[in-house]
RNA sequence: GCGCCCGUAGCUCAGCGGACAGAGCAGUGGUCUUCGAAACCAAAGGCCGUGGGUUCGAAUCCCUCCGGGCGCGCCA
C-alpha cells in the first residue's frame, strides 16, 4: 500500500539527512502516515516531525524541511509540502492516479485484497445461539458482525473458517425437551403441565403440534425419559432447520456446524480434564469440580462439573476451545459474543493459559445488545419467557440488505435500538438505497453506453484529469486501507462508512462529469470515463459484497 | 457494592493521540429539454456528559463524579 511506501520513503529520507548532517542522530520512530481529514492537506500526511522536535532539538518545520530535501521522488508522488506547525503533506500524482483505473480493472473482484493474514488459519465462530427457539434481532447483529468480519479477513489474506457452535447438550436442552414434551402432549389432548422455567413462547406450541402431527401418539406410550430424549432430538432438528433457513436468508454460509455433544462422545472432554488435573487447575469443593481460574488471572473460579455430576457450560467451552486450537490447529480464533456474556471473558483467557496456549490467539468480540422497539416501545426478546419478534419477521418486514446494513453500520461497542416502525418508514430514505442506487446508476450508464455501441476497451485512462474523476479514483484507492483497518481492529463497521463515502463520491462525479456523450469530439474522453465507471463498479460491488449486500443492476 | 461497554448536531451514529469535529435522517431554501432527481447544491444546527490529569498536541489515553446498557448462578 502507498501509505506504507510513504512511511518507508520518509524513513529513508531521515536516515539520509542524518548521514549528511542535516539532522542530528536519534532513533527513528515508526512513521505514522494518515489520511488528512482536511481537503487541501494532500492525500497523505505525517505529523512525525512534531514528535521528533524534542529528540532532535529542532523546530518541527525545520525537521520537515530537512526531510523533504532528502526525499526520493517516486512516480506516484506529485509533491510534498511542509505545512502548518510541521506536517508533511503528500500529494499523489495525477498520472499515477489515472493509471490506477487500469490496475483496478485488472484486479477485478480481487481488488482491495491484501496480504495481512499470510494464509494463517483463523476461525470465526458466531451466532451460536441455543437451538431452543428461533433467532432474534440480537442474533442478527451477531450474524452480521461475524459474517462480515469473516469476509473482511478473507480479503485480508486469512484462511477463514466460519463455525456455528450448536449447544445440543446441557440443562437448557433438557428444559427444552421437557417443554416440547408438554406442548406435544397438550396437542394430543393430554393435560401435561409445562416444566418450571420452561420455554413459554408460542413457537413451542406450534412445534408440539408439528411433532404430534408427524409422529402421532408414540412418545406418550414410551418411558418418559426415552420420550424426552427422542422429542429433544426432534425439537433440535426442527429448530436447527429454522435457524439454518434464517441464516441462509441472510446470505450466510457456515463451513461447519459443531455439535457440543460430540465433545463428550469422542473423549475430548475427558482428555482436557486429565490435562487440567495434571496441571493442578482442578479442585473439588462443595461436591462440585472447579476450574481454578483465579490462579490464572480470572476473576472467579468456575464450576466444571456440577454436584449432580453433569458438566456445566464452561466444561464444554474448555473442551471446545481445546479442540479448536490443539486438534484443529487454528492459529487464531475469534468468538463473537453478546454483551450478556461479557463476564465470561476473563475465565476464557484463564483457560487459554491453563491449556498452555497463548491468549493472544483468542479474540472475543463483545457487541452491545440490540433493543428491539416498535414505535418507541421496547419489545421483549427472551426465548425462555414468552413471545418475541423473530429475526425472520424483521428480515421479511424490513429487508435483508437494510437489516444487514443497519446492524453493521455501528461499532460493536455501541448499543443500538432497532425500531421496526422507523426501519420500515425509512426504507425509502435509507443509506442502503443511497449506496445501491450508486451501483444501479453505474450499471445504467454502462447499459446506455453499450446500447450506443460505445466500448471502453482501449480507452486511454491518462485522459482522466478532472478533479471529480481524480477524487473518485482517490476514494476507490482507499478500499485496501479500509479492509486493513477493519481486519486489524476487528471492526467491520468501517466498511459501512466507506460504502457511503464511495457512493457519495460517485454521485458527485456523476453530477460534474458526463460519461456517455453524443458529441463526437468527446469520443476518447467517453471511452476513458467508461473505464473509470467500470472500475468504480468493481470497487462498489466489492464493498457491498464484503458487507453481504446485493449490488443491484437496477432498482 | 464490584466489573465491562456507551454518553459527540433535533434523531441515529462515524471520528486509527494530531491541522478548522463529520455523515445519514428530520427541518429550511434551491437544482431535472441529453448518461436514473432513490441524486446534487446552499444555509442552518455542537462548552464532544462534568471536573481534573498526562502530552508539544486530547472527542480520542488516565482518574473523579453524573446519566444509560449489560454482567456479577453448580443457566448459556
Amino acid at each position: 500500500m502507498i501509505k506504507d511506501e510513504i512511511a518507508e520513503l520518509v524513513h529513508h529520507a531521515i536516515e539520509e539527512a542524518q548521514k549528511r548532517g542535516a539532522l542530528p542522530t536519534f532513533d527513528i520512530p515508526k512513521i505514522p502516515v494518515e489520511r488528512p481529514k482536511q481537503e487541501g492537506h494532500g492525500d497523505f500526511a505525517t505529523p512525525v516531525c512534531l514528535q521528533l522536535a524534542s529528540s532532535a532539538r529542532m523546530a518541527p518545520v525545520r525537521i520537515a524541511q530537512a526531510i523533504v530535501e532528502h526525499l526520493a521522488h517516486p512516480d506516484y508522488l506529485d509533491s510534498v509540502e511542509v505545512a502548518g506547525p510541521g506536517y508533511m503533506n503528500f500529494v499523489l500524482s495525477t498520472r499515477w492516479l489515472a493509471q490506477q483505473v487500469e490496475v483496478i480493472l485488472r484486479a477485478g473482484e480481487r481488488y482491495g485484497d491484501i496480504d495481512l493474514g499470510k494464509r494463517r488459519k483463523v476461525q470465526v465462530e458466531f451466532i451460536s445461539a441455543n437451538p431452543t427457539g428461533p433467532l432474534h434481532i440480537g442474533s442478527g447483529r451477531n450474524a452480521v458482525v461475524g459474517d462480515v468480519l469473516a469476509n473482511v479477513l478473507v480479503a485480508a489474506g486469512y484462511d477463514v473458517q466460519r463455525e456455528y457452535y450448536v449447544n445440543d447438550a446441557g440443562t437448557q436442552m433438557g428444559l427444552f425437551a421437557e417443554s416440547l414434551y408438554a406442548r406435544y402432549a397438550q396437542a394430543l389432548g393430554q393435560d401435561e403441565p409445562m416444566p418450571e422455567g420452561g420455554y413459554q413462547g408460542s413457537y413451542m406450541v406450534a412445534m408440539g403440534q408439528r411433532a404430534a402431527r408427524e409422529y402421532g401418539r408414540r412418545f406418550l406410550d414410551m418411558e418418559r425419559s426415552e420420550a424426552l430424549k427422542a422429542l429433544g432430538d426432534i425439537g433440535l432438528k426442527y429448530t436447527l432447520e429454522s435457524i439454518q433457513a434464517d441464516v441462509a436468508l441472510m446470505g450466510i454460509h457456515f463451513d461447519h456446524w459443531f455439535s457440543e455433544r460430540t465433545l463428550y462422545e469422542d473423549g475430548t472432554f475427558d482428555r482436557v480434564m486429565a490435562l487440567l488435573r495434571e496441571r493442578n487447575y482442578i479442585v473439588e469443593r462443595d461436591g462440585a469440580v472447579w476450574f481454578t481460574a483465579t490462579a490464572l488471572g480470572g476473576d472467579k473460579d468456575e464450576v466444571i462439573i456440577r454436584s449432580g455430576g453433569a458438566p456445566g457450560y464452561f466444561a464444554s467451552d474448555i473442551a471446545y476451545h481445546y479442540d479448536k486450537f490443539v486438534r484443529r490447529g487454528f492459529d487464531w480464533v475469534i468468538d463473537v459474543w453478546g454483551a450478556d456474556h461479557q463476564g465470561h471473558v476473563p475465565r476464557m483467557y484463564a483457560m487459554m493459559r491453563a491449556l498452555g496456549l497463548d491468549p493472544k490467539r483468542l479474540s472475543i468480540i463483545i457487541y452491545q445488545l440490540v433493543t428491539l422497539k416498535r414505535g418507541g416501545e421496547v419489545v421483549r426478546l427472551s426465548k425462555r419467557t414468552g413471545d418475541m419478534i423473530t429475526l425472520r419477521e424483521v428480515l421479511e418486514d424490513v429487508g435483508v440488505d437494510a437489516v444487514r446494513f443497519f446492524l453493521l453500520s455501528r461499532a460493536v461497542e455501541s448499543q443500538m435500538d432497532f425500531d421496526l416502525e422507523l426501519a420500515k418508514e425509512h426504507s425509502n430514505e435509507n443509506p442502503v438505497y443511497y449506496i445501491q442506487y450508486a451501483h444501479a446508476r453505474i450499471s445504467s450508464i454502462l447499459r446506455v453506453a453499450q446500447e450506443r455501441g460505445l466500448e471502453s476497451d482501449g480507452g486511454d485512462v491518462s485522459l482522466l484529469s478532472h478533479p471529480m474523476e481524480l477524487a473518485l479514483i482517490r476514494r476507490m484507492l482507499m478500499l485496501p486501507e479500509v479492509i486493513e483497518l477493519a481486519a486489524t481492529n476487528l471492526a467491520p463497521h468501517h466498511l459501512a462508512a466507506y460504502a457511503l463515502d464511495l457512493a457519495s463520491q460517485f454521485h458527485v462525479f456523476y453530477r460534474d462529469c458526463r460519461v456517455v456523450s453524443s458529441d463526437p469530439a468527446d469520443y476518447e474522453l467517453t471511452r476513458a470515463r467508461l473505464k473509470l465507471v467500470r472500475a468504480a463498479k468493481i470497487v462498489l460491488a466489492k464493498t457491498l459484497r464484503l458487507m453481504g449486500m446485493s449490488a443491484p443492476e437496477q432498482m
